[in-house]
DNA sequence: ATATATTCAGAGTATTTAGTCTGATTATTA
DNA sequence: TAATAATCAGACTAAATACTCTGAATATAT
């Protein structure tokens, strides 16, 4: 698991990269995403529903049916999927967990952490989800087999 | 919670931080220190047992007993506890959770994530407790009431 | 129309992490 | 020596997260 992120995220993210790979018409199966990436099956099912409620994906049932970007790809950053599952809380609090910890009164490494904090959004926001999937070299992503 | 480590690792570094403001001799029970900090009582018992365990506090039974630290405030780093309580192995793994990401064949933020590690890192470690102790002028921390 | 391949939905299970309880042990003090 | 104040240990419970199952709904192709 990612130290930033839910195993949920984590699966979103792989699949949004996956499904950025195709042309935006194309369905995809999650039968079919699964075989390429190593996700649990309904797992995988229940966070495409979700990215699809909230407007990430479009699905289509029946044959030839799945899941597809509902916008370009490059309309698309790893913030975005990370803020809508798992929310940016986590990322804007203390980072050693001191429940009073704020600007003015704050924690012995805030101030680091600040600087951090801006590098990961930074991160985050800088690629949209094309780019990243152009920077994903590996088989696991390829479309061929 | 803390967004690099578990709840326990937070609770084991507010702890040990307060212990680090007593004189190296004094005991603390941890009904005083669940009186100043926000933990519950035998959760922190075992938190506090386990780090004596590993050598960072000494603990004496019986009346005047409790924990203080086996070694001088100054020579702990948060590292430390956290490599004891949590590890390291998340904060060194790929950060999209990729589980094939390697150095050769990498993610997409393989190389921004690096430096931010090595930022994480050099805040965990480059402060001993002694002083993230003084730079907490909280007052959940101080030992007047 | 019917068979089929898919998503949809929600309940259910498993695992991990967090937190609690109880009783024993130990050391101090009076 | 007896009362007391503390840790120690381990079993237990609770909550959160991860994951599974099943049956329905829906759209397509033949």
């Amino acid at each position: 698991m990612s130290i930033l992120f839910s195993r949920q995220c984590e699966y979103a993210l792989q699949a949004v990269l996956y499904l950025a790979l195709k042309p935006q018409n194309e369905m995809t199966s999650i039968r079919e995403l699964t075989k390429r990436i190593d996700i649990p099956y309904h797992f995988v099912a229940k966070i495409l529903q979700d990215l699809t409620r909230k407007g990430f994906l479009v699905s289509h049932k029946g044959p030839a049916g799945g899941f597809g970007l509902a916008v370009p790809a490059k309309d698309i950053t790893i913030l975005q999927i990370v803020e809508a599952i798992d929310g940016l809380s986590l990322i804007n609090s203390c980072v050693l967990g001191f429940p009073n910890c704020t600007h003015d009164d704050h924690c012995a490494v805030h101030d680091q952490w600040e600087i951090i904090r801006e590098r990961i959004h930074h991160m985050l926001a800088s690629k949209n989800i094309l780019e990243m999937a152009d920077d994903n070299k590996k088989p696991q992503y390829s479309l061929t087999i």
